[in-house]
This record gives structure tokens, sequence and C-alpha cells, in this order.
DNA sequence: CTGTTTTATGCAAAGGTTTGCGCAAAGCTT
DNA sequence: AAGCTTTGCGCAAACCTTTGCATAAAACAG
């Protein structure tokens, strides 16, 4: 049998005294006498008492929680952008319910909707790659729920979000490879409705045009966000008449799926082929060649995330402020030609 | 200004009914007549209505939630771990709140307090690497608050755990080695006072024992569990008069971080050393030369967890059943010779 | 037509907290 | 001494749900 925890009327009907008294003399209202408070604050430590959340909640209307939908829990870059969620969180108060969608669409309404009935305050969501179409997000909208995306976001709705500057980072990857004479750039991207894959894809094509080089359509190739279809789509360039000479994934996941695909072609990297990733996971260093990659500064992602999740529960429905965020090329064995 | 969710009351005033029959409707009490129930469900799916679970809880004495404290998010192994554990949860209506210790014991006994006030039904709890007190455990189960340990357990106390068997991985790790010719044998151990370490010593020096070969005091090296510490334990065997001709990380990390050094040290792998680390990370197939490591059945560690969490509810303070998983060795290059 | 059973619904308490308002007693002013 | 202010505390409502018990109306038996 389970205790129940030490109630306010606990420590009142011990004293023999009211609920209310009590209540006040915990939170130093003045109007309660100097020794009656003393003698209620230390039966409270002495009972261990803790407030109970539920009470508080129901009366205040609010939970303390925010619920975060990532496409998956076990990639480094979405666990690093929720601990930096988690630090906020922490900070004001508020515990973060986690759910991941799993690339999937009908899993990330599912989500929704559980989170919806624990009551959650709000959502910060980076969506599926699955998802184009918007409805359940949508629906927290007319209900005045807050939501705020990150990373990928429905760029059709006016919510909060914090994303980085992809287009810039795809334009200078483009010129770093020009830059190391590399004439024939290849970019694997994501799925096209995601606001990633165009930005990224956007910046390549301005990036060779930059450099003065001709868009090749065979050089950029599209996949879903998974090790299977990445490596699929390298075969796809390692097999053109005319393989390109350096390749930019849209991400790690897809990068390291392009080098293992490229080993076993025989093809060395850098030599034959520069490659570059692009979301930095933590083991872009400790392949080989290490992987030359776009940072993105994700602990910040997180905190600006939930940062504009709290203004957001300020400043009510008509907030929807875009932060960007810049990343950084970190350049590394994989893009440049050793000498 | 935030509209206020739906209420039982809302639906009844709408109605011009009670609160009761309301409540009672939706639960398809057959007190209620046919009719009526219908049109009360009718107004409750139009409203919108979801049952206000702090309500619910507050009325139940539970919250449907469960703490989680790792060592860190952002490692595979643990939100690999996570995952399982959430697919559980939610089988059970349950949520699970993270709080990560940062391998900190202050800021485990921290988590442990800030999960307490927000009033989980219980812990699950990997114990950070420089725990080595358990008072804030022994409160917990003082309270029969429900605590069940994984992965690295505090031996001491009577609380269910789901672990692996590391003496018998470890063993099999040498004797690995030992097939393979190795015959100076080192291995990289964590601080000694946890359990993981504890039992995967044992298995290497049984390891060693049952091929005949003398126990090295120089080739065991212990360090806390970074790529720092790891760099600097590697480098000690490295610099050693008979260096190793094999070394055994406790886990991945440290193998990684061996790896590095050796490769600045200009020495080959597995050629001049051999090594194998311990609980596969993703990125084991991506380094070169692919990491030989012990695989850990995480998906299953986190089901395993929360279903003796559930157990643990159920049957109150007297459950302490310790389960323990097998775990597979994985061969790679990073272990063979290549012929 | 009266008394009893059945049927359908409402009342109210409980769970824990906060807070506006009320009220008594004590202290003060003139 | 009478009236006024201050001080210190309690009452009760509100937040939302469930559920045992009460109650009203309807149906039925005799």
């Amino acid at each position: 049998m389970k205790k129940r925890h030490t109630s306010l009327k606990d420590l009142a009907d011990e004293l023999g005294i009211s609920i209310s008294t009590v209540s006040r003399a915990l939170k130093n209202n003045p109007i309660i006498s100097p020794e009656l408070t003393r003698k209620i604050k230390e039966l409270a430590t002495k009972r261990n008492y803790i407030p109970n959340p539920l009470a508080m909640g129901l009366l205040r209307q609010q939970t303390k929680m925010i619920g975060v939908i990532v496409p998956d829990l076990v990639t480094h870059f979405y666990s690093s952008i929720i601990s930096g969620m988690e630090e906020v969180a922490k900070e004001n108060g508020y515990y973060i319910i986690i759910a991941s969608s799993n690339e999937s669409l009908e899993k990330e309404k599912e989500s929704v909707n559980n989170l919806l009935k624990s009551r959650v305050e709000g959502l910060i969501v980076c969506i599926s790659q699955e998802t184009n179409s918007f409805e359940h997000f949508e629906l927290l909208i007319q209900n005045e729920i807050p939501l705020v995306f990150f990373d990928r976001v429905a760029e059709s709705l006016e919510v909060p979000s914090v994303t980085v500057d992809g287009a810039e980072a795809a334009k200078n990857v483009t010129r770093h490879f020009y830059e190391n004479g590399r004439r024939h750039i290849a970019y694997i991207s994501g799925p096209e409705h995601l606001n990633i894959s165009k930005h990224r894809k956007e910046g390549y094509l301005k990036g060779l045009k930059e450099c003065g080089l001709e868009f090749i359509p065979d050089l950029l190739v599209e996949c879903n966000l998974n090790a299977e279809e990445a490596a699929l789509a390298t075969r796809k360039l390692l097999n053109l008449k005319q393989i390109p000479d350096a390749i930019f994934g849209i991400n790690d996941t897809i990068a390291f799926a392009a080098m293992k695909e490229i080993k076993k072609h025989k093809l060395r990297i850098p030599d034959d082929i520069a490659l570059v990733g692009f979301t930095d996971e933590f083991h872009s260093t400790v392949v080989e060649p290490t992987l030359t990659s776009v940072t993105h500064p994700t602990l910040q992602m997180g905190k600006e995330a939930a940062r504009l999740f709290f203004e957001s529960i300020e400043k009510g429905e008509n907030f929807a402020e875009k932060v960007v965020l810049q990343t950084n090329l970190v350049i590394r064995e994989s893009s440049v030609k050793r000498i």
C-alpha cells in the first residue's frame, strides 16, 4: 500500500489550524505571525511536504509540460537539441515529454493527439519527412495551443520557428568544392516538400551559378532520409557515365551511407570523390577519412526553440518569430585532397 | 488569452443536465438512457472534449508519469533504451520524463528531487559514474516509491533491475582475442565502484585464466568514462615497455578514443593492436576499421525496465526481480587480422 | 387508487491548492 | 468609554472528475 503524500490538510490538522493559514505561511505571507510561520515551516520540512502539482495545475489551468515531437530520438542531432530545450524548460519550471514520429506522418498525428490528451501546454515539433499536410497543426493553432517548429518547419503556417540558414550553408559547401578543384558536384537531397531539402537545393544551385558551373540534372538525386535509400542514391551517382567528383549529402546519415558505398566501389575519398555532410553528427571525427560537415548549433537550437515557446505562451497567437541560426563548415579530410 | 479546455461542466450546462450524467454517459454507463447518451457523446465530440488528466490524477492519486534518469541523452545507447521504455510506457498509458545526470552525482540527486516534485509515480535509473553513495535512492525505497535500475545498478539495494551479463561478455572478448593469437590483452576499465566495471573486469580476469594467460597489472587501466581520459589511458598502454597487442574498452566511447590514439601513434588496427568495444554504438560500422563490439539489446533493455517498473507498481515494495540479458559479440575488422 | 418497484437523473464529497472576503480580537484615538 | 483601525486567522469557492447515495418520476401490482 502506497502512502499518500503529505498535504496542506495534514499539516493543518496536526497543528489544529486552517489550511489557508498553512498555505500562506509556506509562501511567507506577512499576514501570518512570525512564530506561527516558523512552526508551520518546521513541520512542513519534517513531514517532507511537497506541493501537489496536480492540484496546482488544476487551479491554474497549467500542467507545466511541453510536448516535443522529433523524427527519432536516437540521432545525436535531435537528442542534442532536446538537451538544449530541457535546460531552458527546467529554468522555467517546465518538463518535457518526448514523442518520436519515426518519420511517419501517421505516428506524428498520433503523437500530437496523445500529447494533447496529457494536456501539455504546447508543442515543439520537428516534422517527419513524410509530413506534407498540416491539418493536425492547424487544429492546434485554431485552439490557440502554442506551437514552435524547429529545423523542419511547415512554412505555410504562421508559427514561431528556429531553423538554420541551409541555403547559405549549401552554397558555401558548393563553393568549397569548387575552390578545391571539383567541377562535377552532386547533391543527394531529401524529400522535396521539406523546407530543409528545398533551401539546401537552392543554395546548391546558387553556388553552382556563382562558380560558373552548369547545373547537371543527373547530379541531383532525391531520396528519403535513411541509409538504404542513400546507398541507392549514391549508387545511381556512381553509375553515371560521368561520375561526380564531389558529393554533398543533405545530412550526415546520408553522407555516411554514401561513404560506405563509395568505398565499396573502390573509389578513394577525397581523391576520387570529395564528400561533405550536414548536421555534424558526433561520429564525423571517428570515420575515416574524417567527414567535412556543416555543423549545426544544436544546443542553441534547442534553447532557442524553448525560448520561443515561452515567448509564445506569453504573447499569444500572433507571435511568430522566425529565428535563423548560422551554420559552420568544418573542413576535415573528406573534402580536401592530401598534398 | 487562452481558451479553457472543454469540461464536463461545459457540456452539462449546454445540455441543461448534470455533470454526473454527462460523466456516466461518456463511460457508457447503462444507467443513462440510450438517447441521452447519444446526444451527450455527440456534443462531446463536437466540443472536442478531453478528460482533464489533472483532475483524474488528483482523484486517483496518480500522475501516470515515470521519471527516467540517464547519464546523458546524446549517447545512442541511452536514447535507444529510452525508446524501448517509451514504447511500453505508452502501452500502459504512461508518460516518461527524462532527466540527465551528466555523469554527476550532484545532478543525479537534483534530478531525483525534481522528478519527485513533479510527482512521478516512480523512477527508472541508470546511475552516474560518480555515484558511490545511495542515500537518495534509499529515501525512495523508504517512501515506497517504485525504483528500477538498468545497466548501472546500486547492487547493495534490493531493487528490480535489468543488466547484461558483462562478465560473460568480457570473458568471451578475452577468448576471442586469444583465439586470434593475441597474448598481451589490455583492458581499459571504468570506475571500480560501478557494477559494470567490476563485472567486466571479473570476466576479463576469468578469460585470461581460462586461456592460461598471466594477469599483468600494467595491462589493466582504469579511467572515467569520457574520451579524454580514455585517450590518456590508451597512451599509458602504448607507452609501456611491452605494449599490448589487444585492447578491450569498457564501452564504445572508450574504444573510439583508443582507436584515435592508436592511429595517432601510427600503429595499425588490427595488425599491431586488436580492438574491441562494448555497447555497439551505431557508428561502429562506419569507423575504419569497423569496430568489433559487444552488442547490447538496448531496445529490449528499455522494454524490460519499463515492464519491471509496472510490475513493481503492482507488487509493491518487496518486488526485486533482476533481469540479466545476454550480449552478442559482433566480430568486425578491428579484432581479426586480415588474411 | 394506493403502495411498491424500476428507471433515470441529480447531489455532494473527495482529492489539494490558492485567495478574496469576512470576522473576531486587540490596539489605538479622542 | 465609544468608535475606529489594525492584526491574525478561517471560510468557502474554484479548478475537474468520479461515484455512492438520494430523489423524483414513471411504471406496475394489487
